[in-house]
RNA sequence: GGACGAUUAGCUCAGUUGGUAGAGCGUCUCGUUUACAUCGAGAAGGCCGCAGGUUCGAGUCCUGCAUCGUCCACCA
């Protein structure tokens, strides 16, 4: 009936896990029958790019503690695990372990490339599931799924058929943003924009008529000049009066472009004359298309120059902006030059500079999904956590283009139409993932059990690229809401405040604090520090407090069971008479713990939960309970009391430290002891009633 | 350029509807009391970013400013 005098994680955990698995609980299936009514949380899918980090511990934390919460509660509860095949993200890991032995994915070829990828994605697919078993995550094995398994590929096909057949999806040349590097389009979200000091290069445009006349255009991109097929002019601008539908010259290229207006065009900038290029911009694309203009592409898929004069021909974007700027100053319509500081489009996954060309693309019409997408939020039947999401949501949704969803890489869903080489983009086919990964398009019995799914905890920067996708789909296809509740937690960030990354290698590995701290200690200093949507700076100072915790847990429990020795006991509340002073005000004190707790878990505000449990179990517990007990004790009443309040503790902190709850309560002498912790009835309270007066 | 959030003890953060500032870690003092030294008892340490305003009273409400962060945006 000893407990070791330490607690130690390593020889614990992995037997608890054990133990977990082997009962079946996880498994909704194999629950006890009392468990009835549904709650599912589908886990938001690591890319198989590589390992977890500390987001991902995170947020599995999160879900864990809730799903362990409602499971105690009675709830049939589904985790369903799950990883996403990350298009662009993944083939570019592997393209790089491939540079490194000196190959590239042409040497490979496109078959023996996706093998390669197939071979990653079963190494870290695997790892990644592992550190979720290390963090605890009562997760349904038997129902993994993968993005690209067979059944959702069948998803993804009759989607996209859906889609195709309703006249949404559309295949249009238009200008997108396309990563040279990658070889692919990219939608909006793909972009991340980075600080540049640039130059703002001032070129005269001279008038075709009059050669002693001209129009000054200020650009960035002088080399996208090659391509330019009229300049536009704000027309309330009076400086331009008499020019509006003249002719100009193009130098370089020597070739007449016209002046037109358009509103878009901002008075205050540069000159007030902008240089239209229809081909290598979106706003010159627009003004292009309501003007009727030629548009010449002067950028290939590889960054290099095309349909110029001879000179400029297949050279690179940055070698013909030299050219072209030399070329002009000696010509004389080089007027001047400014420093210019400005943001420029890189690629999310390489970061090369995005170029904009004109490609034929699939794109997916957003005006009816957008206004799908936005119903339910508005309606108040999805709701955000923290709710200030709700507005920038809706704000993007109002303001939304249509979604170039194929990309010109190896690794995906391939369009599901003959004929067609590209594949999907990686968020057409997540946008699936709470309905695709229970069964659908089949009509199955997890889909009709466990569809709408509960709850959906996400990182922020993927608001729009996922969560949008997920609720139009669902409303789409299931027409009925995906989760009710969507829990947008906090971003880890380093004690400074900066981003955690692989790259500069800020980031912390969420094993190693398993290792050094036990899995129960790295998730209480965690989940201590999750207040609302507040970002983290994390230190490791909250995770030695979980450790310290979990000892004084330990040893709590130790003393306990030396108290009460192997009688066993009753589990229900004491009704004794004659209880001592001690033992009445724990009690009361217990069953106000018992209700905050509660009411803390279900309001999504983990910290305070843990802050409280916290304070109760070291400060009125042991400081002052136990060191009670010790010398006023009742005997077999007060053991019963001490008893009764640990094991209810255990219950409450169960949802956060997993392991050493379950190995306490394996050895505490009570009457019926269940299989598992986990299924042990979730304490219930007196309510008491709203808003006391205050004294 | 817009939106949102942050600014409280050396560090990381709590502070519910306005009523004399709290925790963990760190620091200092004392303590080998029948679970725990990964402990116990206690202490030091804060003009609560700045400037105004409302109020009997403001960390808490209002206005402005500063710094930092995140997201969004077609200023070439």
């Amino acid at each position: 009936m000893d407990l070791p005098k330490t607690y130690e994680p390593k020889e614990v955990e992995g037997k608890i896990y054990k133990l977990w698995e082997e009962s079946g609980f996880f498994n909704p299936d194999k629950l006890p029958k009392t468990h009835k009514k549904p709650f599912t949380i589908v886990i938001p899918p690591p890319n198989v790019t590589g390992e977890l980090h500390m987001g991902h511990a995170l947020n599995s934390v999160i879900q864990d503690t809730i799903i362990r919460f409602k499971r105690m509660q009675g709830f049939k509860t589904l985790w369903l695990p799950g990883t996403d095949h990350a298009g662009i993200a993944t083939q570019n890991v592997v393209e790089k372990k491939l540079r490194k032995e000196g190959k590239s994915r042409f040497d490979l070829g496109r078959e023996k490339f996706i093998e390669e990828i197939w071979a990653w994605k079963n190494k870290y697919g695997d790892i990644i599931l592992n550190q979720l078993k290390k963090l605890g995550c009562s997760l349904d094995w038997s129902r993994t799924r993968f993005t690209m398994d067979q059944g959702y590929s069948e998803a993804v096909k009759e989607a996209f058929l859906h889609y195709y057949k309703k006249g949404w999806l559309y295949k249009g040349k238009r200008v997108v943003s396309w990563c040279p590097r990658c070889q692919t389009s990219l939608s909006d979200l793909e972009l991340e924009y980075e600080e540049e000091k640039g130059k703002l290069w001032y070129i005269k445009y001279l008038l075709a008529d009059d050669k002693n006349k001209f129009i000054t255009v200020a650009t960035t991109r002088p080399e996208t000049m090659l391509g330019d097929t009229a300049v536009a002019v704000n027309p309330k601008d009076k400086r331009f009066k008499g020019l509006i539908g003249k002719k100009l010259i193009l130098p370089l290229v020597n070739k007449e472009i016209p002046v037109v207006t358009d509103d878009l065009i901002d008075v205050n900038f540069g000159t007030g004359a902008l240089k239209v290029t229809p081909a290598h911009d979106f706003v010159d694309y627009e003004i292009g298309q309501r003007h009727k203009l030629e548009i010449v592409q002067v950028i290939d898929e590889k960054g290099k120059m095309i349909n110029v004069p001879e000179k400029y021909s297949g050279l690179r974007i940055l070698e013909t902006r030299e050219k072209v700027v030399a070329d002009l100053q000696e010509q004389g319509y080089l007027e001047k030059i400014e420093e210019y500081q400005h943001q420029i489009p890189k690629c999310y996954r390489c970061h090369t500079t995005v170029e904009s060309i004109p490609s034929l693309q699939w794109f997916l019409n957003m005006k009816e999904l957008a206004k799908i997408a936005g119903k339910p939020v508005k309606d108040g039947k999805i709701k955000f956590h923290p709710a200030s999401f709700k507005k920038p949501y809706l704000d993007w949704l109002s303001n939304i283009k249509d979604w170039c969803v194929s990309r010109q890489i190896w690794w995906g869903h391939k369009i599901p139409l003959e004929g067609e080489n590209d594949v999907l983009d990686t968020w057409f086919s997540s946008a699936l993932w709470p309905f695709a990964t229970l069964g659908w398009p089949e009509k199955t019995k997890d889909l009709k059990t466990f569809y709408p799914t509960s709850v959906l905890t996400t990182a922020r920067d993927i608001l729009n690229l996922w969560v949008t996708r997920m609720i139009f789909s669902g409303m789409e296809f299931m027409r009925k809401i995906p989760f009710e509740d969507v829990i947008i937690h906090a971003t880890v960030l380093t004690r400074d405040g900066k981003r955690m990354s692989k790259s500069l290698g800020t980031g912390i590995n969420p094993m190693d604090l398993i290792e050094k701290y036990g899995a129960d200690a790295t998730r209480f200093g965690l989940s201590f520090q999750i207040m609302g949507g507040q970002d983290i700076k994390f230190v490791e100072d909250n995770i030695l407090m979980g450790k310290k915790f979990c000892n004084k847990i330990w040893n709590a429990s130790r003393f306990v069971l030396q108290k009460t020795g192997n009688t066993p006991l009753l589990i229900n509340k004491p009704k004794d008479k004659d209880l001592t002073s001690a033992d009445k005000k724990i009690l009361k004190t217990l069953e106000k713990i018992v209700e905050s707790t509660t009411k803390d878990i279900k309001a999504f505000n983990f910290g305070k939960a843990a802050h409280k449990l916290y304070d109760f179990f070291w400060h009125d517990f042991c400081d002052v309970y136990i060191e009670k007990f010790k010398t006023q004790s009742s005997g077999a009443k007060s053991q019963k009391v001490i008893l009764y309040t640990l094991l209810t503790s255990l219950k409450l902190l169960h949802p956060f430290i997993p392991f050493i709850t379950e190995e306490i309560y394996q050895q505490l002498p009570v009457k019926n002891r269940k299989k598992s912790l986990m299924v042990e009835k979730w304490p219930s309270y007196v309510k008491t009633s709203e808003g006391k007066p205050k004294s």
